[in-house]
DNA sequence: CGCATTTCCTGGTAGC
DNA sequence: TGCTACCAGGAAATGC
């Protein structure tokens, strides 16, 4: 195979392409949203898609920043589309992630059994920093986005400012499975597109229809019917519901109209008052 | 080291 | 219509 920059300015995001000049693809793998394919000669070919990177056998007419030559006995021709120039496309040598350290300090997979609700324990005790902002490190765990963070948290009822070792240990089973019940779902629906995302196939994900919470700010939480709330996190857009996902103890029972307008007149939570 | 904040990047869109 | 301002977010870089 041969790779060759096209748009795309010299830097860490491209780098060493000229590495993989008659190299084989030995195999293709994944950690979380880093696609890892093994080359001979001890390296490997790092892609990671950002939000708007693609694969693709036709020539985009904008934004192409590499194209892969495949010099099979029937040669192809594949390029990276990557709209936002937020995705990676880089050799390194094999398991040298010097320049990508988030592959270092990568979590298990959601799915695999490694990803443990003793595992996720242990790992939110490490950290102060709010469970939402956690989650999104790949620490934990990983292949968690902005999104599934937000749809995990609201499922089990943790409100995303929560810092991570606070997180009542009673939710973390809940917290471990939502995660891997969110993800399923959605791969399930092929993903969820909000503007750009496409399967490999050019088509959209459906999960939008099965958000819960992301995108959902003033729609009536399907759990208890109070309005989804939103703020920022950590640089994000953060959906929750300022009703299941108290700070303290969710109530034991489901919520009655009267008593959801008691609710309105509670004193503002420990998050809502540091506002 | 931990944690918070800022940066990268383009296209779509709200508001005037 | 044309302009500016802002928003979307995964991961790295920067600041303290």
């Amino acid at each position: 195979m041969t790779a060759e920059r096209l748009e795309a300015p010299p830097g860490p995001k491209y780098a060493n392409l000229e590495w993989a000049q008659g190299r084989c693809i030995e195999a293709v793998e994944r950690r979380g949203k880093f696609l890892i394919l093994p080359l001979d000669h001890g390296l490997e070919l790092i892609i990671h898609l950002g939000m708007t990177g693609i694969i693709t056998a036709e020539k985009p007419e904008r934004h192409a920043r590499v194209r892969l030559l495949l010099t099979g006995s029937e040669p192809r021709q594949l390029y990276f589309r990557d709209t936002r120039r937020f995705g990676r496309f880089l050799v390194v040598p094999a398991g040298d992630y010097r320049t990508l350290p988030t592959l270092h300090s990568i979590g298990p997979e959601p799915l695999s059994e490694a990803f443990t609700e003793a595992h996720l324990h242990r790992a939110l005790q490490r950290s102060s920093t709010p469970i939402k902002t956690y989650l999104l490190s790949q620490r934990p765990v990983a292949g968690v986005g902005n999104i599934y963070a937000d749809e995990a948290l609201w499922s089990s009822k943790i409100h995303p400012l929560t810092p991570a070792k606070e997180v009542p240990e009673r939710k973390v089973g809940a917290l471990r499975d939502a995660i891997r019940r969110v993800l399923r779902a959605s791969i399930e629906a092929q993903g969820t597109t909000l503007n750009d995302y496409r399967t490999v196939n050019g088509e959209v994900g459906a999960y939008l229809s099965e958000l819960n919470a992301y995108g959902h700010e003033g729609d009536p939480c399907p759990a208890c019917g109070a309005p989804i709330s939103r703020r920022v996190v950590g640089g994000r857009s953060t959906f929750y519901c300022p009703d299941c996902q108290r700070p303290d103890d969710p109530p034991r029972h489901r919520p009655t109209s009267l008593s959801r307008r008691s609710r309105s007149a509670r004193k503002p939570t420990r998050f809502e008052s540091s506002r």
